[in-house]
DNA sequence: TATGAATGAGATTTCATTCAT
DNA sequence: GATGAATGAAATCTCATTCAT
């Protein structure tokens, strides 16, 4: 988070090192934590020195920060194509969540640094929280263009789009950081993307019913 | 966690002392989170050395088990109340969401400790998977037997319980501990208890259209 | 120069860990120099570790700063003293030097660390510019003194002030702190006192020669 | 001071290199001072790299080093113009102090820098002193001159030739290098002039009164 | 029961310096 | 001649935890 601007380093194999330190820090994330993990380990797992590391990052967090990039370039990216097209609202939802869903398990190193520091950097959680704040707009409109259509009338969009978002959110993490809730089930991504949008779809998608 | 018998201490004092260190521990927690938290602030807030604490527990990580301890005595309790009452469905809901917010408001302290414990502690992680468990068990019994009434058929019971116990546990993290998402909003607990509700009980209480 | 109250330790052991610590530093400071001096060797010297060190001082410029206040405590009460006395002016100057010599050579730990924190830290720097201020006020009160009697007419009072005292400070830091200049010389402090005293004196004490 | 040998760079942009090299130390160190300077900040402020200042200089040290030897040189040179003229001594010695604060106002980059040095390293200081003590002995030479004639009798000439000195260089140092004591007072460089002149003239030039 | 004092262990960070290109 | 990259070494500081009183 310490430097706005971030330039590529110049050669080849200073951009070598630099992917090195960001593939250790999200596997080293990914297994131990972001706040166990130490800038020793995601150098040593980098295979460069720690003196090296500072020379491409002034700190863990301003690693992570690099990463929280990445990552928002990536989803901002894919949310702006993901609504476009004219599909079914079911359909359209249930690519929404599956796409959460994978970007989850591609970035899962990234996400569980960016929750677990925001839960430490007050500065890091109001990052996060930007980042929300604009999925959670964009669902709202999308509840609002239901209700124009006569569905969930009287529900709050942006409170339904929070709730929604946190279901995403903290569903992923639970199944996919934290090894799943402890239930008998027999688990199946299918499943869980079956679940999530079934969840919200009908969360939406209802009218009142008869006189 | 480290010790499994945890004699009350003897004397009115001692006691005294056990609850201020579990006072200040909840405040603490909940002003800086756990994680921050050293036991010297705990110490501190109580009034007391940093040896007397020692004397009480043997680590942070322990105090943090004697709280949720108490927190999970509690939510048996209230749950084993909350669910016999012959209501509707929707007013039962209702109750049980707000009973959730609720609690979370009052325990704010220990919950945020127990998140952010979880997130480290693999232990502790365990601990928080298993009270959720047995809420997540709950909520799926009743959706089979919503099922059994012609509602919502096909649904997984079992996912779709976790994935409302995690919008309701990640909604109320955010509006609660994290001081809300920032989107224009006016934001009550009226209006998000009626959210959480609107959301849950659509997600279940829905049949299928058509003929 | 962290904490404005610095509250004594509470026993006696505690108090006498704090002088082992002001000691040890006057003894590396002397030796080594500020700059050169580590926590550690200070916490060596005085027969404790670098973690005690720290539950006394916030870090060595802490107290370094503690020292200086000692220092200035002192040296407040000697100036206070010494042009009370209803000397001849002659007398009264040589005493004043020779206090200056002395404190010198008992605080030798403490000035060579004050002045090497000067160059560095302008906090410092500050401080100790205060200190000197308060001295130069003082002989140039003299020199007006001397003024009103005849004496050095035409001289500036501040700037004479200023001007013996570097002499008198930088003098002592030459022949105290760095072993003197090195000039083929039979060096004595009663012929350094006389020398300082002799050039103060005539700097001040002139007539303007007859007609 | 690792080189004893100092060979001129072969090309015109080898020395154009050094002498940006030489000047940015100056700048950096007039700024910042010697210890706080990096080899890192001299190389930017000359804007080469880091690597390239070692293809130059062994050490910030032997950067310094370099830049005492051109000052020894450039100083020895004028104190053997600035006594050979026919003057009175009161002239004469004006001369002498202004051209010493016109020295150190052109060379406070390196004057800082040496005299910071001198504080940390018994070789550098030895070097300071090297220098100190020529000028010292001239000023004694200076001062057996005037006793011959009768001026202050009895009096020690290296002594006072090294309190003079001392006063000379710590009044320019807090003047130039400190900005100055913390006097109300209007300071011009004529007026610090005048006093510098005034204490050394009257310190040497009197005769003891009365029969 | 309470606590002042003490410390080991470890993480962060800086910087001078080397080396291959 | 110039430099990007890499590193060893060291200093600072924090904190959980122990122990004697």
């Amino acid at each position: 988070m310490a430097s706005p601007v971030r330039p590529a380093k110049a050669t080849p194999k200073g951009r070598a090192t630099d992917a090195a330190f960001r593939h250790s820090a999200r596997t080293i994330f990914a297994r131990d934590g972001y706040l166990s993990a130490t800038v020793g380990d995601i150098a040593a797992e980098a295979g460069k020195s720690e003196a090296t590391f500072y020379n491409y990052y002034t700190s863990k967090a301003d690693l992570l920060g690099a990463l929280a990039e990445d990552f928002h370039a990536e989803t901002t990216r894919f949310a702006q194509r993901s609504y476009r097209t004219g599909r079914a609202p079911q359909e359209a939802q249930r690519e929404a969540v599956a796409g959460f869903w994978q970007t989850y398990a591609e970035r899962r190193g990234e996400l569980i640094g960016i929750f677990q520091a925001a839960m430490l950097d007050a500065e890091f959680a109001g990052h996060w929280l930007d980042i929300r704040a604009r999925a959670i707009r964009n669902i709202a409109r999308e509840i609002r263009h239901a209700q124009h259509r006569g569905y969930c009338p009287g529900v709050d969009p942006e409170l339904t789009a929070s709730a929604l978002s946190a279901m995403l959110e903290q569903f992923c993490y639970v199944w996919q950081a934290q090894g799943g809730d402890r239930i008998e089930h027999d688990f199946t991504v299918e499943r869980a993307i079956d679940t999530l949008s079934s969840v919200w779809f009908h969360a939406v998608y209802w009218k009142p019913s008869g006189p």
